[in-house]
DNA sequence: TTAGGGTTAG
């Protein structure tokens, strides 16, 4: 009813009788109707007519135009209007700037937005939002705050599109901070889009707590604030949450979608949880999946060590961008199959699209863990004039530790002073690395002071360090720089080893006995021992880096992590499905010998996964040659 | 006429 006496109010009751206007010019009723039923071109044309003429026509008819510029893409006829619009050096009226500024924005031509906003005599919130907006997304952060400031002085109130947009221009947790007490002032701390992308945002200063505080305390939740937080943890690294926020998004009755299940993914890929990414593809499968969810599923594949499901997928995806093919070119990489990656990249030099710094990255990090020096050096130097990519520090990185795996120490250490740039803490760990597989003290003396110097609690350095003094028997020093871990109070990261069986996650730490079938463990660990023994095992006891009796080295090395994983996964194995183990520090080069036996003594296919790559281990043959 | 979520490496 008070919609009904609104319309009433409004209406005419004292028109002008018709015959007392002027009537409108012909051209100008033409143009309307061209504009009003989408005929762009026409329009156009009629449009410059008019300005032959010296005739405005209608804001609403100019609106239509702008909304067909945008349809059409038509960057050159949207400048025309804006130009048409500003004749006569006047700025065109505050409905129409903001609707040019748009248009601008949509083409990516924020410059020209902001010369429309800064000509603009008169603005509303939603002029200064769709400049914050555009500014935010150049990530022109300093200068959409400064915008916020400025409207605010100018007596216009932010309201919840400001702040979902100006969110992203927050820079550190405590910039955050503020601008949530101001959207608690404004009293704009319920609505979802701005809680969404508060959310998002501390997923990026993986403030995840906060984050979940936020989320907390929603009374009422969408499908998108869901995806922020479980986006948000999966992207911080706590794959657990993520699964748990998805399962209870589920329970609260919101179907996922492809953003979702992309996170989801993401998750699995993060704990290597092959079989709940298997139920997730099922999943998937219900959908039409985009390219960025086909591009995730790829991932998953790759990382859990699933070769054949994502060479599968890799050849079905009916799109594949530059994402998709540096993730298999890094996973067959990352899976021993070298060779297989830089064929491939052959291949999407001719097919695929153009190169870039990720992809060449894969294809460096393949030649360095085949020993493929030659292929390294030629892909290196190919980089500037083939693609136009200029190295970065982790493709130097993937150089020196091809020249170090190579023995090539010296050339190592030159290609590290004829950088242009200073050397990183990776260059340096990797070169400290190098040093201890071909156990040169000294540069790796040099290495690891340098390592400590840029991350003085660095306990790789430390651990690398007395590995090399154990290693060439040096054991006063390598005491000395384990009592200098102990006054820094840097503690060794103890080896973990898992693997699912059914819905369950098994781990094990090393010497660790505490496993409920710990006795079978132990059985069939003696067991494996006696077989690869008469295959020709010999403990390597040149991995154990204390200085004690050749026993208590056996013994030591008999219970590492990966072995009782090895065990448990045997007795369970029906020798369908291959074991597959995961590792947080690099597999020893005592496990990788006993793995590659038992594969071959119990006809079982092995996969173990360390932070770097995946071992897989079958016939008694490894995809990797050591550790 | 203005706003929020997902993919490769590290």
């Amino acid at each position: 009813m008070r919609a009904f006496a609104k319309c009433v109010a409004r209406a005419p009751y004292h028109a002008v009788p018709h015959s007392s206007l002027p009537s409108p010019h012909p051209l100008l009723q033409t143009f309307a109707g061209l504009c009003r039923h989408g005929a762009f071109s026409e329009a156009i044309a009629a449009m410059a007519s008019l300005e032959v003429l010296g005739l405005v026509a209608d804001s609403i008819s100019y609106s239509d135009l702008i909304k067909l510029c945008v349809r059409h893409g038509a960057v050159e006829q949207g400048r025309l209007l804006h130009r048409h619009l500003s004749s006569g050096g006047r700025a065109p009226e505050l409905f129409l700037s903001n609707s040019l500024m748009g248009m601008f924005v949509r083409f990516g031509l924020a410059d020209e937005a902001r010369k429309v906003f800064d000509a603009m005599p008169v603005r509303n919130v939603v002029s200064w939002t769709t400049m914050i907006s555009a500014l935010t997304n150049l990530g022109q952060a300093e200068e959409a705050l400064r915008l916020l400031i400025s409207m605010q002085r100018e007596g216009i109130a932010p309201n919840r599109y400001t702040f979902s947009s100006v969110l992203k221009a927050c820079l550190t947790s405590a910039s955050l901070r503020s601008m949530h007490g101001c959207i608690v002032k404004h009293g704009l701390e319920s609505d979802v889009f701005v809680r969404s992308s508060l959310i998002d945002v501390c997923s990026k200063f993986l403030d995840m707590d906060y984050g979940y505080r936020i989320f907390n305390e929603m009374a009422t939740r969408d499908l998108v604030v869901w995806n922020s937080i479980i986006g948000g943890f999966a992207q911080g690294g706590d794959g657990y949450m993520a699964i748990t926020l998805f399962t209870q998004m589920k329970k609260a009755g919101f179907f996922a979608n492809q953003s979702t299940l992309t996170s989801a993914l993401r998750a699995c890929t993060g704990m290597v949880l092959l079989e709940m990414g298997r139920q997730l593809h099922v999943h998937v499968l219900k959908y039409n999946p985009d390219l960025i969810l086909n591009n995730a599923l790829l991932d998953m594949y790759c990382k859990c060590g699933d070769l054949e499901e994502a060479d599968e997928l890799f050849d079905r995806m009916p799109e594949r961008d530059v994402i998709s093919w540096s993730t298999m070119i890094s996973g067959l990489a990352q899976n021993g199959r070298s060779t297989d990656a830089l064929k491939l990249f052959e291949s999407m030099k001719v097919l695929g699209p153009k190169p870039n710094h990720i992809t060449l990255l894969g294809v460096l990090f393949a030649c360095s863990h085949a020993g493929l020096l030659e292929d390294g050096r030629h892909y290196f130097s190919s980089m500037r004039q083939l693609f136009d990519i200029e190295p970065g520090s982790e493709h130097y990185g993937c150089m020196v530790d091809l020249l170090g795996r190579a023995g090539k120490l010296e050339d190592a250490m030159k290609f590290i002073a004829d950088m242009s740039f200073e050397p990183d803490i990776v260059i340096w760990r990797t070169l400290l690395g190098a040093c201890r597989v071909h156990k040169d003290s000294n540069l790796a003396a040099f290495a690891a002071k340098q390592v400590l110097r840029l991350e003085p609690e660095d306990e790789g350095a430390y651990i690398l360090l007395s590995n090399i003094y154990a290693d060439s028997h040096q054991w006063t020093e390598a005491e000395q720089v384990r009592r200098s871990m102990r006054d820094c109070r840097v503690k060794k990261e103890p080896g973990r080893s898992w693997l699912e069986l059914g819905k369950q996650i098994h781990v094990f730490i090393a010497g660790d006995m505490s496993h409920p079938q710990a006795d079978g463990i132990k059985k069939e660990l003696s067991k494996l021992l006696t077989r690869t023994t008469a295959m020709g095992y010999v403990p390597d006891t040149d991995f154990v880096l204390h200085d004690v009796g050749k026993e208590q080295k056996e013994e030591s090395l008999r219970y590492h992590s990966e072995k009782l994983a090895i065990a448990l996964g045997v007795m369970n194995s029906t020798g369908a499905k291959p074991i597959r183990i995961m590792k947080n520090l690099r597999i020893c080069g005592d496990c990788h010998t006993f793995a590659k036996l038992v594969a071959k003594s119990e006809s079982m296919t092995i996969i173990i996964r360390d932070p770097v790559r995946f071992h897989h281990f079958k016939d008694g043959s490894s995809s990797s040659p050591s550790a």
